[in-house]
DNA sequence: AGGAACAGGTAGACAATCTACACCCAAGGC
DNA sequence: GCCTTGGGTGTAGATTGTCTACCTGTTCCT
């Protein structure tokens, strides 16, 4: 197990399964590209989420495979080409449904560990 | 992803490395057999908590490994053998340690879906 | 004799994530 | 001109926990 090492760091990997769900509550504030994703994830959380390149980009890639998000070549404030996601209407009922299946996991894993 | 299939059941899959914790705080409440752990669990989620057997075993094995918990063979009260598991010392240790985790992961998850 | 429930277990596939890279561009300093 | 920093996207390969689908054996009840 990953745990096993010295060092805890928050990456998702604890949670295994809800970083889409991150990135499509993300993409609900507006579009945003995957370096923009990263950064809001981090400090909307209070630096406690980090998400890694390798997991997120691939994440992306899926999600948009599945028409969950949708994407588009822009330029940032940067002036920088990046690529900018759009959840979709699939997107936002996938989110829902995730949502529902997280907070009834959440409740039953508290069901146990305050019991 | 598993989480394309159809039905949606309550494996943890979903929260892949907090079996675990649920398997140490059960045993937290007693001694325990591996098949009473999987009826703890459920029962005391109210059900979503389906733990599987290929889950379970390798689970439990690596734990005693890591000598979270120790077995012993003995007696149930139906007359079968079984290997009870009970916590240890490091067990509780690592337990208090993933709470810790899972409390500030969820409170982070949180956070970012309420906002 | 047969079946349901109890109890432990494994092999192999699966898939999300992590680590560790690579690549490109823009802006600013020197 | 050159270099560094930060922004931005991406992949290959390894890791690892979990799931599916099996198997074995026992006890108890009818």
């Amino acid at each position: 197990m990953k745990r096993e090492r010295e060092v805890y760091r928050n990456r998702i990997e604890l949670l295994q399964g809800t970083l889409d769900m991150l990135v499509l509550k993300t993409l609900q504030w507006g579009p945003q590209h995957g370096y923009g994703i990263t950064q809001a994830l981090r400090t909307r959380s209070g630096e406690v989420l980090q998400v890694e390149t390798g997991s997120l980009y691939p994440a992306l890639h899926r999600m948009e495979r599945h028409k969950w998000i949708a994407a588009e070549w822009k330029v940032t404030e940067q002036n920088q080409r990046a690529r900018f996601y759009r959840i979709t209407a699939e997107g936002r009922r996938q989110l829902a449904n995730d949502r529902s299946r997280w907070d009834t996991m959440v409740a039953a894993i508290a069901s146990i560990l305050e019991a």
